[in-house]
DNA sequence: TACTTATTACGACTACGTTCGTAAGCATAA
DNA sequence: TTATGCTTACGAACGTAGTCGTAATAAGTA
């Protein structure tokens, strides 16, 4: 079945790819392969063609411009969030949110995001 | 790479069959097939397959005492559901459990929801 | 122009996930 | 005992993910 847009979810290595893009912004395929390669040894031409495939799926745009294209993240890093995350609730917590994030928050949670949470709380009360 | 027991990560198929297995508790191959066809199609032996294969990763165990074997999930579902929120959290959250949370927190979100959310919270103050 | 280098495109290969058909084994009933 | 049916086991087929080698192409340099 084809999936649109807003239900295509990225892969391991794609999501991966995705991290950097939304943290560097536009970049060529050299570019990312630089920046993926501090992490990982991944051969250049692997990282091309995940950018060609993820391209194909829409969550990458390219620049084809210069010779080296250009590729840059389709949907925001909120935007993917929220629909893995959902995808997640639904699969594995029976649809139930707070389920999710009584499990998320455990004894590894710091202090600082307990905190946050509190005050994401308090601004839902308006 | 041989993964130890707390890193398998269940496929899809995979956790739909241990969402079963949580809720009706140990059961048949034909016990669990019933209950997967409620919700989609699938053949007998495709069941049986997969609890073959994840009885293979110890994501389930099962006794073979009588001649139609009795499965049962391995681990529970409040540990699968950390393991598998970990894994997010680090993948597409930057290891931030508070984005996790702000981000699972919507519109959609039920006013029941979010008052769990703050008993929570409470609960931790002590 | 011819050479060298960087880049994209293409395709092959492996591994895994999902599906199911068919064979083999066991158990009960006729 | 033989036949019938349920169960497990095995393996084939297909799609997707991830990996990379090699060819083709473009661009700059000698």
């Amino acid at each position: 079945m084809a999936r649109d847009k807003s239900t295509v979810k990225p892969t391991e290595a794609e999501l991966t790819l995705l991290n950097i893009l939304w943290q560097m912004g536009p970049a060529t395929v050299r570019q990312i392969h630089e920046a993926v390669s501090t992490t990982q040894k991944t051969g250049y031409t692997t990282v091309l063609k995940i950018l060609q495939i993820m391209h194909e799926k829409a969550l990458v745009i390219r620049d084809e411009t210069n010779r080296a294209h250009v590729y840059a993240a389709a949907n925001s890093e909120t935007h993917t969030q929220s629909s893995l995350i959902k995808d997640l609730i639904s699969k594995a917590f029976g649809g139930s949110t707070s389920k999710l994030v009584m499990r998320a928050i455990d004894e590894s949670t710091s202090a600082e995001e307990i905190d946050d949470i509190r005050q994401l709380l308090k601004s839902l009360e308006k």
